[in-house]
DNA sequence: TTATAATGATACCATTTTAGTATCATTCTG
DNA sequence: CAGAATGATACTAAAATGGTATCATTATAA
């Protein structure tokens, strides 16, 4: 049962790596320094923050990434939308073939149930609920 | 999000064929005509099944599989075991490197919880519960 | 104004996991 | 013994994931 893919993971890091110094402008070289992610591909991931609008990239010399939003705003169900796709449970395999109505399949209720649970629990994390250090 | 991967869910379903007549002895070929599901990858799940105990095999003519237990007494959970692992979610990347503290990070605290919740839910689940037909 | 340091865009490759096949051995029944 | 079934196991195919490479663009500063 895999929750976090990789890249989502690596964005969640690098994420929290940014909050705490939040007008600090990041370059990929500083992120990966701190943490051990190979560094083309934390820059994909970054590209893609960018394009949600989690994140604000300037170019050029002295450029580099900064938060867009504050991490008490960033939800972790939004980053793994963006890195995994739409946060629902797999379909069955036989639509309509076995289930004679899908609406009343046991099976299927049960898990739309566990689905709705396990989003609305994402949905309650943030990336600041995460870096306020116990 | 994939919870159920197919042969989980291939077997799901030929158990509650087998279900519906506890007595009978299924062969291959008339589960795989139920449940269009290639007929050798089908083997080699009932194969699985029957080495972990759910289902019976008998060999040579008249031969097939039965169900060896009451679907009542089947769990999801046992299912899920079986094909795809332990029910666990997975571990974060930077072990000890990024969580100073792992049994406080926050992030861990959470995916746990939402572990513990669908695991118990998913062992609430019998093959029995998924056949009374509502 | 040009060299350089940064990201943007995108195509490509590698690895791992999942899904499915093929084959031969074994066993049971008639 | 013939044939119908599963047992065991190795192999292949496809998809998802993880990661690279490359060239274009933009901003800074000497
Ligand atoms: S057919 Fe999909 S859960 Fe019933
Ligand atoms: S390091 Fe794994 S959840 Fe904190």
């Amino acid at each position: 049962m895999k929750l976090l893919t990789r890249n989502t993971d690596y964005a969640v890091r690098a994420i929290c790596c940014m909050a705490s110094k939040p007008e600090k402008v990041f370059t990929v070289a500083e992120l990966t320094n701190g943490l051990k992610i190979p560094r083309p591909f934390l820059r994909k991931i970054l590209q893609l923050l960018n394009k949600e609008g989690i994140v604000r990239s300037t170019k050029g010399l002295g450029g580099g990434f900064t938060l867009a939003m504050k991490p008490s705003r960033i939800f972790l169900s939004v980053l793994m939308e963006a890195f995994q796709g739409p946060l629902k449970i797999n379909e069955c395999i036989f639509k309509k073939k076995i289930c004679p109505d899908i609406g009343r399949c046991p099976l299927r209720r049960k898990i739309n149930m566990i689905e709705d649970h396990v989003v609305s629990e994402l949905r309650s994390v943030t990336i600041g609920s995460l870096i306020k250090k116990g």
